[in-house]
DNA sequence: TATTGTTATACTCTATAACTATA
DNA sequence: TATAGTTATAGAGTATAACAATA
């Protein structure tokens, strides 16, 4: 026998699978891209988590807790957290719905639309600036794969 | 559906730029592998984060804190408070360098090779299955974007 | 009974800054 | 002085489970 590594001495290899791989770089980029996004939030004492509940609540104003729960991919305690700092930050308001009384209908105060006037500039030429390493084709075959991978994410 | 209040009454418009598109993408599809993975580790008592170092710290045997640090793109102050709970659960073993005494090198105990040997082919199926939905061409092209974003990520 | 949201609890993660020990 | 790591602090995010109000 001439096996010239010695096996025993490690018997978990790193996986080489192209879905393994491609799991590493994915949590990797998002990862790279989030700490450079948060730390241009801070200056304004908003986290990500945050913003994302302002740009989407903007975007689709008049949801409901459990739909953006769902949209984030959050547990409806962790939105109802949120939306407590958030309502305290007079950045987002609760509004019942009269039809159904449980439902609450949510949408930004003037400061919250004011600050997502001051923060997306800059949060989407961050974005911009770090995806500019990839050509137009590139990016099209990163959307349409990563379009496939999460099909019921919307913008 | 529900909200029919008229968008362009806001001065904010949904972004449609192929790269914003692309990281609102990228951020969800992170989200929701990574929500499953940690469903997956919760059993075993483990985070996302401390399983990254239980695998990081096996394939490179003798890291030390800063290297860890910087391959996982957290402070070193992050870094040691995990490790802190890691060895105190007895799967991560910190070792003063023989030639600078500053540094630690790290490596696994054996319950930290069990508990690895355990929960990695987990951890790897169900990657596997949710990367499934891409054919090994988009795989590939998703690998390849992935990796221009972020070069230094490795294995 | 089922659903929406709230509350209570208990973690982990994360960063920053000041500190110690070593180089 | 500079670097590796630690400690202290502080806050946010997250989940779960039990609960209230409404349907």
């Amino acid at each position: 026998m001439h096996s010239q590594i010695p096996q025993n001495a490690c018997p978990l290899t790193p996986p080489d699978d192209p879905e393994i791989q491609a799991w590493v770089r994915l949590a990797h980029g998002y990862h790279q891209i989030a700490r450079r996004l948060e730390q241009a939030l801070d200056e304004h004492s908003l986290s990500l988590a945050q913003f994302e509940v302002l740009a989407r609540v903007h975007f689709d104003s008049g949801m409901t807790q459990s739909e953006l729960a769902s949209r984030l991919l959050v547990s409806k305690g962790n939105i109802c957290g949120l939306l407590d700092r958030m309502t305290a930050a007079d950045l987002v308001q609760r509004q019942t719905d009269s039809e159904d009384r449980r439902v609450n209908r949510l949408s930004l105060t003037k400061g919250g639309k004011d600050l997502l006037a001051i923060t997306l500039p800059v949060h989407l030429s961050i974005i911009k600036e770090m995806m500019s390493v990839l050509s137009p084709p590139e990016l099209g075959a990163l959307h349409t794969s990563l379009e496939k991978l999460s099909p019921e994410a919307a913008c």
